[in-house]
DNA sequence: AGCATATAGTTTCATATGAAACCATTAGCC
DNA sequence: GGCTAATGGTTTCATATGAAACTATATGCT
C-alpha cells in the first residue's frame, strides 16, 4: 500500500482549521453588533491605519481580491461608513475614508479584537510569542519562494 | 486617538492570510486535474485513513460542517469515488468507503501533497519544525480554551 | 407498547464568493 | 491629435457556503 496522508498532522490542514477557528471568534465580536461582514470590517481595518487609500491599494494590503473589496466598499459606502471620492489627478482612482460612524465601529471593535489576541498571546511566553511570530513569516517566505513552482 | 489595529501585525489577519495562500496552493495539485473541491479532497483523504466511517465521525474529524459533508459525499459517490452503505446496527448512519478509483485520486495526490509540506518544511531546521508544531498545537489549545469566553 | 426527545443526514433558502467580461480613464506611441 | 494597450473598478454569472427546517431512525421514559 502507498502512501496515507495523515489530515490531522498535516500542517496545511491544522494551519487551516486553526485559522478558520480563530476567525471565526473574531467574527463574532462584530457580525451581530454592527453586521459587518470579515471584508468590511478588514476594509474598516485597513481604511482606519491608512485613509485615503485606493480599493487597488487596499486590495494589497489585505490580500483580498478587488471584487471583494468593490463590493465591501459598496455595502460600506451604502450605510454611510466609508466615503468614496474620484482621486484629482487620475479619475479612474477611488479615495476611501472611514465616516466618523465607520470610525467610531472601529474604535469600539479594534480593542475587543486586540484583548481577543492578546488572550490567545497570554497562554505564551514571550520567547514563544516571538518564536510564533518569527516562524510564521518564514512560512509565508517559504510559501512565496516556493509558489508557481509546480513540480 | 484610540488604539489602532495594525492588520499586517494581527495574528489572527497573518494566520487567515497564510492559511488561505498555502490551501489555494495545495487545491491546484488536484483541482483541475480531477475536478475536486476542497472539501472532496478532504472526504478523500479522511476516508483514505479510516475507511468506513459515516458523515459525522468525518465531521468531528475534518472540522467540516455537516453539509458541506453531505454534499461532498453526494458528489463523490455520483462520481463514482465514494460508496455509501446504511450501517446494519443503525439505519441512520451511512458508512461512507473509497472505491478503487477513490483510492486511486488519493495515491496520485497525497504524495503530491505530502511533497509540497515538505517544501515548506524544508526551509526551517528539525528544531524550527518542532516548535512550530508545538506552538500551532498550543495556540489551538489556547483557541479552545478562549471560546465562548465572550467579555 | 406508546409518546417525547435526540441523533444522522439531507434539503432549502438566502448570502458569499471568484473568474471573466465589462466600462471608464489614462498612458504610450506614431 | 488619434489609435492601441494598460489600469482601476464594477457587474455578471455560475458556484460555494451555512443556518435552519426537515425526514428518518433510534433511544429513553412512563
Amino acid at each position: 500500500m502507498s502512501t496515507t496522508l495523515d489530515l490531522e498532522r498535516f500542517l496545511p490542514y491544522q494551519l487551516s482549521v486553526l485559522s478558520n477557528r480563530i476567525s471565526q471568534d473574531i467574527a463574532n465580536l462584530y457580525q451581530t453588533r454592527h453586521s459587518l461582514s470579515v471584508t468590511e470590517w478588514r476594509m474598516i481595518a485597513v481604511l482606519a491605519q491608512h485613509p485615503g487609500i485606493s480599493a487597488g491599494e487596499a486590495a494589497e494590503r489585505t490580500a483580498m481580491d478587488k471584487v471583494a473589496i468593490s463590493r465591501a466598499v459598496a455595502s460600506l459606502t451604502e450605510s454611510g461608513r466609508v466615503t468614496r471620492e474620484t482621486h484629482s489627478d487620475d479619475r479612474r482612482r477611488a479615495v476611501l475614508r472611514l465616516t466618523p460612524a465607520g470610525q467610531a465601529i472601529h474604535d469600539e471593535v479594534a480593542p475587543l479584537a486586540l484583548a481577543y489576541e492578546q488572550r490567545l498571546l497570554d497562554g505564551l511566553s514571550a520567547d514563544e510569542r516571538l518564536a510564533l511570530d518569527s516562524l510564521l513569516g518564514r512560512v509565508a517566505e517559504l510559501e512565496r519562494a516556493t509558489r508557481g513552482n509546480r513540480s
